[in-house]
DNA sequence: TATGAATGAGATTTCATTCAT
DNA sequence: TATGAATGAAATCTCATTCAT
């Protein structure tokens, strides 16, 4: 018989996350207290506790979310009846990722778990789940060559690879460069992969 | 009046960067205690201090060594006289890399650096000067495009995104999988940027 | 105008002290936290709180308890009509507390009473009226002395403190070596005693 | 090569364990704080941290050095020729330590440990290789009467746990009580004792 | 220059206690 | 009375840095 619903758990718990992420974007896990979170949270360390572990709890939330989001990309990009159009939605999620106000500080986190994960085994733990969704995209490259998608010749595997590099470079870049160019770069990004992706209705 | 030579200091300052990036390979910047980078280095903690302000110094000298590095490849491409060249150049580069027996953990310490830039004002900055290396590639990119080696209608800027994504997006995987198959990698990236450049035999 | 019966009450209050006695047998006063108590009473921390000023009151209940405990032990002695048949009684006492289940758990209680005695006030004041109980002894011995049934030359203070020794040492062993032979140790101090007290009998 | 000399290393781990004595005295393990033990030590909290691993290994020294101190006392009674002479010995130490100015204080940290023991493992292997000294004296005793100057009745492994009860209630109730006659106590101890224990002139 | 013991600010975490419900 | 989420003071410990030698 909780004293709070489990609805409104759920909600301090994003508080303290949300919390947690503009600190950990404006300073980094490290140079981020745990105070900085309390006050950025407006409540008492001891209620963080109730919530959390510790501090590397609260990376690994962060971390697990920001995976999971960006395994969605590549899940919508595989689970795409074709390729082109797969390309296509890639690109309106990007957009609609640029929209959203947080995503900037996000973007930041992002690139600290991946330096995060090279030393912290939880958090490897969870990027490696997020890599594993580059299978899905293999395998979907692979249907796309029997298809005739895709030159037989490409390594399946290795497409699938600069396809995630691109993901990653871009949100690396933009980390830097905010206000760089997304629309030319996917333009960019869709005209070279369009060499060697051919539309269905081009198959027939 | 040095009580050392000028090439013992650099002997030691480097022997000094070189246990650091061990230790910061292993541990990262903030879980890499200075205590570690002394052990690791077998000099005293006063030692160290004569040779570097303190700790972020030290990252800073590291960040410093990879960016010089990391701008060399992007610079060779750049200053090559045609395209196709450059990129034969890049992917030599690239393997030459993968050789060298260091570049594991530096692999690892670069990320580390980018993560580092998006809140510490002095690496940012070390950075920011690499990136300015894409600078002359976008000249070079456009050259390129007035000799007729590119299509007139991609946007240099852009493209100059997608090879320095190609590149930061294989450093990442590379350093959670060290055993991913380089060579598909950069058969692939070269096979889809084929489909754009084309050499200048082509054009005469 | 109480909301629950003082029966009621009285029970609460017990069932606090007994879940508080294990946590502490457990893990010592300070190793045994209010959290730990609300877990091994089933209650919440708000109802403890209504019984019990803090976590002092709860150690101070339970040291009061303790020492009247022990004190009977000694009072019995006391209040014997001749030495000898008190000596027995004591036998008989230490027997029955063996007997009771929950008093290993309460003789490690004892003895972080004694440590805590030495720096919390509250606690000393209730082991200091606990020792008090040493006083009747000493009458009692002298009233044997004047009734012949102990040598006149012994000092009657140091024989009660004597006597006291051999309570407190049996206790700390035994928290120490549960299974330690009581028997013989009791053989033995009633063997020691016999050399200087006379029974009544032996008087006339 | 160390900066300080082993000797001014010990000399620095006395004088820590000198001041949280004096700390754990006046407060108790638990309510003396690191902070106490610093400004006690007139050192600073990681100076403390270079001679000990934390608070738990300052106890443990602690106790440590208590059980060797009272070991010492039984392994005195032990060693002794003849067991009236040991106990005159013993009687000497006891006085040599009342004397000690130092020793007040230690007698509560003893207590503290006894009670530290019934929870901490580390403690209670250190208070339990103290209690091993007890076999020494059984066997001491055995000789003893083997050489008829201990009626072969008593039972030796009682009459030693008799003899280190005798000893502890003796510590308690000083530490309770300072200006106790400790004269007196001895007389007593020596008289009952006395009944049992035959000088060896008187064998012959 | 080099040493390494020492410094002390500051980090994370705990936990006795409170109070709105 | 009872609940349990929340509080926040305080505790332990770390570690980049210093400085007497």
């Amino acid at each position: 018989m909780p004293k709070i619903s489990a609805q409104q758990r759920q909600a301090r718990r994003l508080q303290i996350l949300q919390a947690a992420t503009r600190c950990f974007a404006r300073k980094g896990f490290h140079g981020a207290s745990m105070e900085d979170i309390v006050r950025e949270s407006r409540l008492s360390p001891g209620a963080i506790y109730c919530y959390f572990r510790g501090k590397r709890q609260i990376v690994a939330a962060i971390a697990q979310e920001r995976h999971s989001r960006e395994s969605a990309l590549l899940a919508g990009l595989a689970a795409s009846p074709n390729l082109a159009e797969g390309l296509d939605g890639l690109a309106r999620s990007f957009f609609a990722m640029l929209q959203d106000p947080g995503e900037k500080q996000r973007r930041k986190v992002s690139i600290q778990v991946w330096a995060e994960s090279l030393h912290d085994r939880h958090i490897r733990q969870i990027v490696e789940r997020g890599l594993r969704q580059r299978d899905p995209l293999v395998r979907s490259l692979r249907d796309g060559q029997r298809a005739g998608q895709l030159p037989a010749g490409l390594d399946a595997e290795s497409l699938s690879r600069v396809l995630l590099a691109l993901l990653q470079g871009f949100i690396l870049q933009q980390a830097w460069e905010p206000d760089l160019d997304a629309g030319g770069y996917l333009e960019t990004v869709t005209r070279l992969l369009g060499c060697v992706i051919r539309k269905p209705a081009d198959v027939l």
